[in-house]
DNA sequence: CGAGATTCATGTGAAGTATACCTTTAGGCTTAA
DNA sequence: AAGCCTAAAGGTATACTTCACATGAATCTCGTA
């Protein structure tokens, strides 16, 4: 006891180096965003109708990973529901990511937490769903607003269920007496509009904004911008936002990832009491996002999917090593009877293996052998230094 | 020797099933007049 | 008689299974040079 009370007392008398950490959380919206004032004004300028009620037109944002979407998204919807607010203008922004699992990754799901939004609360399953419109639907029209919906990772939605939501969202402004609804839709696959159909295309990107990604001087800029906010002053070493910019351009500009290593990288800094962010906590930093990172997924896997990446470890934790559905499914037979589990079928391992590949926990193609027929060849993802901790997660939740 | 047929192992789409959950309805019980 | 609770009935979404067909290049077959 007497050791803890020490251990929280030299905690808060020992000075951090961050002067405020939240600053580099990914959740931060900064006041001014550096390196997007054309997309800032060309977003800012479509949706600005709203302020005169009326429906600003779709829409369709799409850029890679990091590239500051989502926050230039949030960021310009916040300032105009903040005038809005001011003129008692009713404008309602609704922000939801479709990637979640369980929030909104079916239509069903969509619709019900949409709902949830306007606080009509909607069971997880048991309705129909053309119920569940209309829930929707009244909860919106119930007074005059206008409503933006914003859609993060739309691909990860329409790839899952298809376009039949995004119809059905688009269509039913002409079935509204009061509110009207706009769309924007965000999405990193820069494909994405191509297998639509073209009705939903043409009327969810009526305007579109495209997000480049940063060079590595814009990166430092950012860095250098938010590290001056987030930690104390002289507390990051001579190179540090330099390595950090580089190592975030060499992906494809994703400033996301600069922002998160240094964070990391300070916290990493702390805790070994050191005055400086290093370029030694850099290289830290980088595997423990990745590592933090995989370990999370893995964690967070139902017990079937589990037990079907354990038998990927048995089968062959080396990184160059292929592997064939065949051997995974036996091996997972064996496993499965082993730990007294019911085995799913091919078929649906078959699926699941394809989700692995979407994880990025492996990587996956679809190869013709010839005459030994056709089958996904697949390596692992997953860091060779990752894989003994990885085993033990998945022994300790499959009480092995 | 080469074009076309064959073959294998599994991908993949569609339809069916089990489960968990929802609303509605009918019956039974209580309560108040 | 009205009100309230409970359990059964009837319905849905989702995760998974079952069924059946699709794939695509290595290998085989067979006619031809």
């Amino acid at each position: 006891m007497a050791n803890l009370i020490n251990f929280f007392e030299t905690f808060m008398s020992k000075n951090s180096i961050f002067k405020n950490k939240q600053v580099l959380q990914s959740s931060y919206i900064p006041e001014n965003i550096l390196h997007r004032e054309e997309q800032l004004n060309q977003i800012a300028s479509i949706l600005a109708p709203a302020l005169r009620e009326d429906r600003p037109s779709n829409i369709f944002i799409y850029g890679k990973t990091g590239t500051g979407k989502t926050l230039s998204v949030k960021y310009t919807t916040k300032q105009l529901s903040r005038v809005a607010d001011a003129r008692e203008v009713p404008l309602k922004m609704c922000y939801i990511n479709c990637k979640l699992k369980k929030v909104a990754d079916t239509e069903y799901r969509l619709i019900a937490t949409l709902s949830g939004l306007f606080r009509k609360k909607v069971p997880p399953t048991g309705l129909p769903t053309d119920e569940v419109y209309k829930i929707f639907f009244s909860a919106i029209d119930a007074e005059k607003s206008i409503i933006v919906i914003i859609l993060d990772e739309i691909d990860q939605l329409v790839s899952k269920t298809g376009d039949d939501v995004l119809y059905n969202l688009t269509r039913i402004n002409s079935e509204l007496k009061n509110s009207q609804i706009s769309i924007i839709g965000i999405s990193n696959d820069l494909t994405f509009t191509d297998n639509l159909d073209p009705r939903v295309k043409s009327s969810l990107s009526e305007e579109e904004v495209i997000f480049p990604p940063y060079n590595a001087i814009q990166i430092q800029q950012i860095l250098k911008e938010r590290g001056r906010k987030a930690f104390k002053k002289g507390t990051i070493a001579a190179g540090v936002i330099e390595k950090c910019a580089a190592i975030a351009a060499r992906e494809h500009g994703d400033a996301r990832r600069a922002l998160e290593l240094l964070r990391v990288a300070g916290e990493l800094a702390d805790r070994s009491n050191s005055k400086k962010v290093m370029l030694k906590h850099l290289d830290e930093a980088e595997d423990k996002i990745e590592r933090d990172k995989i370990l999370e997924v893995v964690k967070s896997q139902p017990k079937q999917y589990q037990a079907i990446m354990y038998t990927l470890l048995i089968i062959k934790p080396d990184k160059k090593k292929r592997f064939f559905t065949g051997d995974v499914y036996s091996k997972y037979m064996d496993i499965c009877s082993s730990l007294n589990l019911r085995p799913l079928t091919q078929r649906r391992v078959s699926d699941v293996l394809a989700e692995f590949d979407m994880l990025g926990l492996i990587r996956a193609r679809v190869i013709s052998k010839g005459r030994y027929g056709r089958t996904r060849e697949m390596s692992m993802n997953i860091p060779d230094f990752l894989i003994p901790k990885v085993k033990l997660i998945l022994k300790n939740s499959l009480n092995i």
